[in-house]
DNA sequence: CTGAAAGCGCTTACAG
DNA sequence: CTGAAAGCGCTTACAG
């Protein structure tokens, strides 16, 4: 690897002291902007990098922040975590901090553990969260700077979320000015708490305009192939006329489904889903979405933590926007 | 976040020498089994943790590994990195080690030179590359340590491969056997190495059954739904009787425009695809593949990586195997 | 403006 | 078997 040149080389080589080049680079402290610019030429000519652990030990930080990423998703969750995680790397890199991984599920928290007790990361980033959450007990308990993404349900945790509220009880009312009524809603664990603050969207929707919500037209905790076609079944009994589906792994069985029973879509049935992923991307007909931008709330999540790190004071909730796109399948 | 105990702590508390501490918990060194059960009580009743970065510091390591994921990936590879991510990080733990995350392009290695130069990480995991790959060459010239994901296509590189050749000429043959004889193929960017080994093995399934290959069935960088509608098209008008995909996002595309053209599978056309992913999942019919565990080429690949850091020798080439899985879409 | 020294939290020859 | 001391590569009061 070509032994790594020190400060102590540069200060020997220029015939100034380590605290003088440290500062040249720092910016900290008197020093004349001649040697400065004579320490700054010469770190530059031999592409001196400061050895950023020895800096942190020095200073009591890492730069490191730890990300931890649940073990137990499903697969409709991966491109969500993987966007969201090239959100937050660049972020973190462009204020000089990396990222550093722990996979943990909620009955094993012992990576997050390891990070947050062997001084590895100076604070911690939640990709999920869950409404009885270990991690976030864990993580307050020991006092570790943390911000999760997702809202959280505890009150005083530092919380990034798209505004599912909100997005849903538009792309409802949208459906419902095109005059859709039974209007069913397919979604995962109640357990999360995006799933509730959805359904709350979805009935805001038909509150706002004064019409009575349909009876038992909300599926929730369908977390399987078959539950799911159940669920659709039941639907046409009940005689809906659109599906909302709470995420697109959810909607891709539903599509099979209807594939099979030879329904169509929008003409039998209206669809909408949530997520403008690739499972849906090349679907005839196109699905009508309410999408986010996971790598913005992942940038957003990442500035925030360096925020608290700095110190200065961050908003406790902080709502990302959202957008609907309607399209073919609810025309 | 209650101020860390230090070595120092332990060892003025139970009244011996921050060495004689040191040696208790690394268990180098003399030490009598009577301090050290004392001190270990001790640290296991305090719930002591030794600062990994300040105990890299002294012994010159870091015990972090940089991964660096491609930001120029397709959609389709996004639970191909994510999985392999898993795979890395729960290796890398296990021999208390952990993920720093750079994301590069191949013109943009800004993260990866960061990384390397500033002594965040030990050595580095390339989790793809390219024929003309920046990243290998980068540090092929520091001299840093570093395993690649993939055939490189450079020598002297350790790399890390799912056998593709092998996978894809297997696949082939079964299908050849299947009677089959126009199989057209529709693949990714020629840049990639894996392109090239498929191709390799897809013609090497028509020499060993002594089979002409046909004529200009195979279709190569088709990254985009329409190029990839086209080939459909131009495949049709050839006559082939199957269409091996070369990822589950071409083939995504391949069935919906069969669908659109009322073409049946396995009826009027088969199908085979690579990788058994989320896309595919739920499709009717089941879709034949070529699929491979890739939380297993993850892990071997940073064990590999900590081999090398621990002065092991090790292969320069790993071939991780394959699975072939006869489903509808081919009967 | 500049430097010697102590310190960040560990490890490891070296000496006893 | 045990410890004082130097060192890993930096930063930062403190003194001049």
């Amino acid at each position: 690897m070509g032994k790594n040149i020190t400060i102590a080389d540069v200060a020997e080589e220029l015939g100034v002291s380590k605290t003088t080049v440290s500062r040249a680079m720092s910016g900290k402290g008197r020093i004349s902007e001649a040697t400065r610019q004579r320490v700054k030429a010469y770190m530059e000519e031999k592409n001196y990098k400061p050895n950023i652990i020895a800096q942190g030990l020095a200073k009591s930080k890492t730069y490191n922040i730890g990300v931890v990423m649940p073990s137990d998703y499903g697969i409709e969750d991966m491109s969500y975590f993987h966007n969201c995680l090239v959100g937050l790397q660049e972020m973190a890199a462009s204020y000089g901090y990396d990222i550093v991984l722990a996979v943990c599920s909620n009955n094993d928290l012992g990576q997050l553990k390891r990070i947050t007790s062997n001084g590895k990361v100076d604070g911690v980033i939640l990709m999920r969260t869950l409404i009885e959450d270990e991690a976030v007990k864990l993580l307050l308990k020991q006092e570790f700077p943390f911000v999760v993404i997702g809202i959280s349900g505890y009150n005083n945790v530092i919380q990034i979320e798209h505004n599912h509220f909100e997005g849903c009880r538009e792309l409802t009312l949208m459906l419902l000015m095109k005059k859709l009524r039974r209007i069913a809603v397919i979604g995962g664990s109640e357990a999360h708490m995006v799933t509730s603050s959805r359904i709350k969207g979805y009935k805001a929707a038909y509150g706002g305009m004064d019409i009575k919500l349909p009876d038992g037209l909300i599926y929730l905790n369908q977390d399987n192939p078959i539950m799911i076609e159940r669920a659709v079944d039941d639907i046409f009994l009940k005689g809906a006329d659109c599906i909302i589906c709470m995420d697109d792994a959810i909607c891709s069985v539903v599509l099979n489904k209807l594939r099979k029973e030879d329904i169509e879509v929008p003409a039998d049935i209206k669809i909408a889903s949530f997520f403008d992923s690739m499972i849906l991307k090349n679907n005839v007909p196109a699905i009508t979405t309410l999408s986010f931008d996971v790598q913005e709330i992942g940038k957003t999540a990442c500035k925030t933590l360096i925020d608290i790190l700095e110190g200065s004071r961050v908003k406790n909730i902080t709502y990302l926007g959202y957008k609907v796109e309607l399209k073919e399948s609810t025309r």
